[in-house]
DNA sequence: CGGAATCCAGCAGGATACTG
DNA sequence: CAGTATCCTGCTGGATTCCG
């Protein structure tokens, strides 16, 4: 059963495995930094100031986790006034067209969904 | 070509509606349920024997939510021994291919992943 | 500047029991 | 069969404080 055998049959395997990846590589910050420096390389300060939203600890989970999964480099400028600086990696960036994919599909079909959810409530609104 | 088709794409914006809205698609069970979902309508409990270790609960809730937003379809079959069919709904059909390209991204990078952790643990090991 | 450490509230999610 | 209703707990993630 190789992995080209579950394409064959239209059927995806999802392992813990790849759920965890997923988890890792998907959740709330990771988007945000991920998108930030693929457009350039950036300091801690200057992430934080580009996602505003985002606390300092979560942003160093977020960096640490991408930068473990060889995702995101980070890289020590100088030592006097500590200037450190997260690049992308070529790995970071083939995730860039998948992701770019989902985002595309939520941006396009987010009106039929919005609608989606006006139905579902208002359904559920009115069976109470 | 060039490096900087990555400037030459624009820039992605990732508004808190499509956060939420990946949350809600892309979170820990939804991603088994539209595989299952996807191959064929299933019930409730069938859905629990193809996913066993998804609790009844969070299966309940993973349901409710794709309902919701109008990915999956509740179809009840029977009153007398209740039987009720989940069904891929056709915008919940849009979503496989950038699922597949995310799921495929994991399956191909994943030895690379792998070696990158083992990289930064042994460092960090190393570093203590 | 670039974090680490601690405390703490909220809630997602598991186990269990009951129902139409 | 297809859920609902509680109870309970671990983990996430915010706020705050301190450090090289």
């Amino acid at each position: 059963m190789t992995d080209t055998d579950a394409h064959a049959q239209g059927r995806l395997t999802i392992t813990a495995t790849h759920r965890e990846l997923l988890d890792q590589v998907l959740d709330k910050w990771s988007l945000d930094v991920l998108n930030e420096l693929c457009e350039r390389p950036q300091r801690f300060s200057g992430l934080r100031r580009a996602i505003p939203t985002v606390t300092q600890k979560s942003l160093t989970a977020t960096l640490r986790r991408l930068e473990r999964n060889g995702i995101v480099e980070r890289v020590v400028l100088g030592t006097r006034p500590v200037a450190v600086e997260y690049r992308i990696t070529p790995l970071g960036k083939t995730l860039r067209p998948p992701v770019d994919a989902i985002l595309h599909w939520a941006a396009e079909h987010l009106p039929s969904i919005d609608a989606a959810r006006d139905r579902y409530d208002e359904e559920m609104d009115g069976a109470r």
